[in-house]
DNA sequence: TTGAAAGCGCTAACAA
DNA sequence: TTGTTAGCGCTTTCAA
């Protein structure tokens, strides 16, 4: 229904392709598909016949005919986040390297949007869904399972999916970022955790709660505040953290944004970082390399994210041995973090 | 094919709900489908009786039969930049709210990657593709626009398209940053150009031209360097200017990464913003609200390009009188740019 | 190894 | 206003 009205070319369809070949539309099907038995000579013939007449397969109509689809979609709850851009990213080039398309959904973590966004995928018979949480009630994910579709946790587990999840080792990072400032001298350190209720801010803290009681440190309660993973998030719980009762030299802050937010806050109350005290970020979004100072952070490995996670999708592989996938992360050390030098912020 | 292997639901379809409404197939499908006369009465009683049984419309046939489906595809060059991301859920609302699906494709500028999108959604009856430039030569574009597609140009033209453009007045936004480091009284202006060949670029640096023009400034060349949109280029075009006459007082930059790249290499070679060089950045990221100084940047309106791309391709709507649409964008004064001290950077 | 034929679930003339 | 019917282009049994 184009409305420019230009004259469309008659699409050619595998009747064409196998009138031309002189065989039937079964066997261009088996070709084109690879599927079945065909003589390789036929194979040859149909294939170069297809080349010729420029044939493109309808994968509606094939969509139709298999029920099913070879489409997975990616439900983010928020696009924005320089995090998710790369991982979708990684995804694309996996899924499209497999022969899958991708659609993308931001739902803002609204559940009547990912309702929505659910129910169009069960309409085109999307069968794989990769979800970076979601915050549909279990019972209502346990029905869209039950309707077919099966959730592949990025990042965050599925309450009511299937079990399918793929995570960075976030306490492992945690505690690879917390001891880093430990060992660098630090002794009192704040941690800007993520929102509550989210296992990646859980693991996060609980990495930094380990690292602190295996180093006999203790922990000021006062020193941890939550954010949601936002710049805005960040800063005002730098302020917060200020308001409180500070005397900390160095920050664990739950992911980047969270303090790029908190960096900004400080040099607007005139503090320097690494000078007045050390911040130490979570993802390794690119742009942790523009700030000034540069973020010391802990990488996630989004590539292998995405690989691991189409693997499960993969009709043709043996079943996964399990549904959970770990991967390791590591710590990219930069300007942001040094030894305490006496010069740290104390209450004005 | 789930490989669950879970007992799934027998699908219902349009049949179920006619038998059980006590009606034809066809006169669900009216209802279903909003086409068609259909009384109140029969009307409420499908609809009825499909909301009693939980039927789900299935996309796929209804694509097959209508030879169109009701998705529209966004090819980005690199959705690594953050501009990209805000267009894309700005598109996506738009679209969502009006029953289509958003395939996303993020191509890296790769001829090979824009193929291999194009060719799938042809194969999946999409008609209607975003684009944000393309790197295909123009004659394979324009057979891509003949085999059915319509490409509809976000921020730089088509080339071989079929002329539908929504861009943001880039040279007016230009001018604007412009006038306004003329205003604050800065003379020696230089000018970090986006890529050489896409007209953003072009248009940005133009605008820049005549501002300058316009107030009888002198434009040095070689105060003028190019640069990718990305924190690197802007990093290195930054030092190659250092490198070259220096003595300028304020820079424009054709977009924020680039200026946030050029802040990086500032601070890094010890200079200061705006104390020693204002800066302005262009496209309003969120992120410029987090840096150190916030960025002055000219901000363009993605939810009114988004509906002005997504208007295009109703069919329902009249034919649009233009086939270009242009935004105007406004100035954001933020903190990185002030009047020249004289502290301004010589060489050193 | 190949072909005939019956769908997949929906739409859209055309008739009634 | 409604129903009948013939597709849309592909897959997949079943037989040959």
């Amino acid at each position: 229904m184009t409305r420019s009205g230009s004259v469309e070319p008659a699409r050619l369809t595998i009747y064409d392709v196998a009138r031309h070949a002189g065989v039937s539309s079964s066997t261009v099907s088996r070709v084109l598909a690879g599927r079945g038995t065909v003589s390789e000579a036929t194979r040859q013939r149909v294939l170069g016949v297809a080349r010729e007449l420029g044939y493109r397969p309808n994968h509606v109509a094939r969509s139709l005919a298999r029920q099913d689809s070879d489409a997975v979609a990616v439900l983010l709850p928020d696009i924005a986040n320089p995090f998710f851009p790369s991982l979708v990213k990684a995804l694309q080039d996996e899924a499209q390297h497999r022969g899958y398309t991708v659609i993308l959904g931001s739902t803002g973590d609204d559940p009547d949007n990912e309702r929505r966004y659910l129910d169009t995928m069960l309409s085109r018979q999307v069968r794989h869904v990769f979800v970076v949480g979601l915050s549909l009630p279990k019972a209502e994910v346990e029905e869209y399972a039950r309707a077919g579709l099966t959730f592949i946790g990025l990042d965050r587990g599925v309450a009511g999916g299937n079990g399918y999840l793929v995570q960075s080792d976030n306490r492992a990072g945690a505690k690879l970022a917390t001891r880093h400032l430990i060992e660098l001298g630090h002794r009192r350190i704040a941690h800007i955790a993520g929102p509550p209720g989210i296992s990646v801010s859980r693991e996060r803290r609980r990495g930094f709660l380990e690292a602190m009681a295996e180093a006999g440190l203790p922990v000021d309660e006062r020193l941890i505040v939550t954010s949601p993973f936002t710049e805005e998030g960040g800063a005002a719980a730098f302020v917060e953290l200020a308001g409180r009762s500070p005397g900390y030299t160095a920050i664990f802050s739950a992911n980047d944004l969270i303090a790029i937010g908190a960096l900004f806050a400080a040099h607007e109350s005139g503090l320097s970082v690494p000078e007045d005290f050390s911040l130490v970020g979570f993802d390794d979004v690119s742009l942790t390399r523009y700030t000034s100072p540069q973020l010391t952070t802990v990488r996630q490995d989004v590539a292998r994210m995405a690989r691991a996670g189409v693997q499960f999708i993969q009709a043709d592989r043996p079943a996964p041995r399990r549904r959970t996938v770990t991967l390791p992360v590591s710590l990219e050390v930069r300007q942001s973090t040094t030894s305490p030098t006496g010069r740290h912020h104390e209450r004005p």
